[in-house]
DNA sequence: TGTACATCAGTGAACGCGCGTTCACTGATGTAC
DNA sequence: TGTACATCAGTGAACGCGCGTTCACTGATGTAC
């Protein structure tokens, strides 16, 4: 309930004049751990940047000193890489949430594009620092991002089996992950995009690149 | 020359540790204007992001106090203003340097997408931060994206047109735009990415969307 | 032609701020005897 | 059962840094008389 009603204060000092912790008990200090990935995680979703992320902000946010965020991470870039992945572990989440093996390859697909489009939207934060590289940040992020791709090519295959279609899955899957962040990026940043819904371009997505049943 | 040796320092105090400037005579103070733009672009540039480019190493790279800034600018947000505009006459002219009204409307699509690819690649920085929402600074930024967005559906009217193609224009434009903007995004941030090459990926796309000839 | 003066294009010191990081510390809690 | 002690989960002061912005200023250059 603190992130919630305070959600609006972002300095050291304006969280710290409000906010108290108590300490967690013995053998539970990871839970501090938790709880600041989960700040950070709410600092990117709010600022939509990692620039803007300081340690000292996501201290005050967890109703921390700064100093205690270097029990558990060796840095603020150390804190977050963590911070990122929790955002990527989000996306992954939201993304097996649409998935339902009742459904057939292709319902499932454009479900699963609805809500990579309401993550986006909803999400808008986390999903702009999950698609801009950190070169810093290297390869755990490269691996989780790789991760959830795989699982677009599996989508892919099952509906190119389904239509007896001789493409490669990769490739296919290349072109509906590089559309439909294009969609995203472009329409679901402010609400007054002159753009067309994302849902009428992920149904064409669909039909332009031959992913409905045949 | 100055700009080409000491592009590693970003600093105040490195950059005004090595360069020295001479003053404009009367009357061409606006020459120091155009030099500060030209700096901040150039950071732009090289950081792809606004939220590192400072007015203090601005003014140092245009080999100036700090304090000349706010003879042409009022503050820190109105000269990334003018630079983010900058950044988009220079992705404007970038396009506009590959029409050639020789050539068939398909063939010149083509290239301008080549060309848009380039830029991408090229200006990486200044690509990310044109597409980058900054809330912050409203219209006069917006005003020059759609201007370039006028353009290509121009160009998309007239392959449509050659083609006897009754779809809408804008739409049609929207999903170029869109999947366009995901492949360079996607595929030209670092050079190891996964994906397939752009060229391949746009000529996949002009296919898809219907914008070859008939 | 000479000179006083206004204008112009900047400089330089100073301010308060938030930052990442360090260091020495505190005080509650579990454990060994 | 009581107590000394180690461990654990933090705190708080301090550091040097770069930042945006302010203020009073400087010194060259063109202009009016």
């Amino acid at each position: 309930m603190f992130t919630l009603v305070n959600a609006h204060l972002s300095t050291y000092d304006e969280v710290m004049s409000v906010t108290s912790r108590s300490r967690n008990p013995r053998g539970e200090g990871d839970r501090l751990r938790d709880d600041l990935v989960e700040a950070a995680a709410g600092l990117i979703a709010e600022q939509g940047s990692i620039e803007r992320v300081s340690l000292r902000a996501v201290a005050a946010r967890a109703g921390v000193s700064p100093t205690a965020v270097y029990r558990h991470f060796d840095d603020h870039e150390d804190l977050l890489v963590a911070a990122v992945l929790s955002c990527w572990n989000a996306f992954d989440e939201a993304l097996d949430a649409a998935e339902d093996p009742d459904l057939d390859p292709f319902t499932e697909f454009r479900r699963m594009g609805g809500a990579y489009a309401d993550f986006a939207h909803d999400e808008a934060g986390k999903y702009r620092v999950l698609f801009t590289t950190h070169d810093t940040m290297g390869d755990r992020v490269q691996e989780a991002s790789l991760l959830v791709f795989s699982k677009l090519v599996d989508r892919v295959a099952a509906m190119l089996d389904a239509n007896g279609d001789d493409r490669d899955p990769f490739f296919v899957a290349t072109l509906v992950h590089t559309w439909i962040h294009g969609i995203v990026d472009l329409c679901t940043g402010d609400d007054d995009s002159p753009f067309a819904d994302p849902d009428v371009l992920l149904d064409e997505l669909a039909e332009r690149l031959g992913l409905v049943a045949a």
